[in-house]
DNA sequence: CGCCCGATGTGCT
DNA sequence: GCACATCGGGCGT
């Protein structure tokens, strides 16, 4: 299997968010620090659309919070929630409308090693399946919030990766969403692969 | 494996 | 004051 390691440049953010969540299935996620690379296969992302979404942050109107996603596209806006998680998202155009792809799941594929020790060496199967065990992993946090992407050698940035099939790519509502009304709760703006789905490709 | 629930603290009403 | 785009341990199956 073949992964591509050219940067994804910032036009690639700057379209509709589920269209960008949905090419992002298959991409490579690079977390570099202190001369290690972590890297992983993004296998699951949801899309996040605008002041109307009442799943979306915005839904607010803006805040200091989620000013990022209010900003030019290309850019990470990573929170803090639950008292104890951060949550990375990849914000996408058009600028001043505010809209983020969470990712949600990756396939670890560089840093084994330091990837399990940071998840305290829990099983494979455990270790990026989750949006906050992506950043436990990878050791991002508010140091990385609005962090362009598209930089050749930033420290957080998301590559070509690998191509999946027509017909490989699932999708279901959004995750957690608890009481968020309809039509919101619906929307099939969730995006996935299976590990096993990419596994079987060789 | 699945369900349940407590952890933990910040942003926003 | 409360909700929160979650996680992991505990216990039952």
């Amino acid at each position: 299997m073949v992964i591509l390691k050219s940067v994804l440049d910032q036009s690639f953010y700057d379209r509709e968010v589920t269209d960008v969540a949905r090419y992002l299935i298959g991409r490579r996620l690079v977390r570099k620090s202190n001369g290690t690379t972590l890297a992983g296969i993004i296998l699951e992302a949801e899309a996040y659309r605008g002041e109307e979404d009442l799943a979306c942050h915005a839904h607010v109107g803006k805040t200091k919070r989620n000013a990022v996603m209010y900003g030019p596209s290309g850019y990470a806006y990573i929170y803090f929630t639950y008292g104890m998680h951060w949550m990375l998202n990849c914000v996408t155009g058009p600028e001043g409308f505010p809209a983020a792809v969470l990712l949600r799941s990756i396939l670890p594929t560089d840093g084994l090693q330091i990837i399990a020790s940071r998840r305290h060496q829990r099983s494979p199967k455990e270790w990026c399946n989750g949006p906050a065990k992506i950043t436990q992993a990878l050791d991002l946090d508010s140091r990385l919030n609005n962090t362009p992407l598209f930089h050749q050698n930033g420290a957080l940035r998301i590559e070509e990766g690998i191509r999946i099939p027509e017909g490989m790519l699932q999708t279901s509502p959004r995750i957690g969403l608890g009481d968020t009304p309809e039509p919101w709760l619906s929307k099939p703006w969730r995006y996935f692969v299976t590990t096993e789905q990419i596994e079987s490709m060789n």
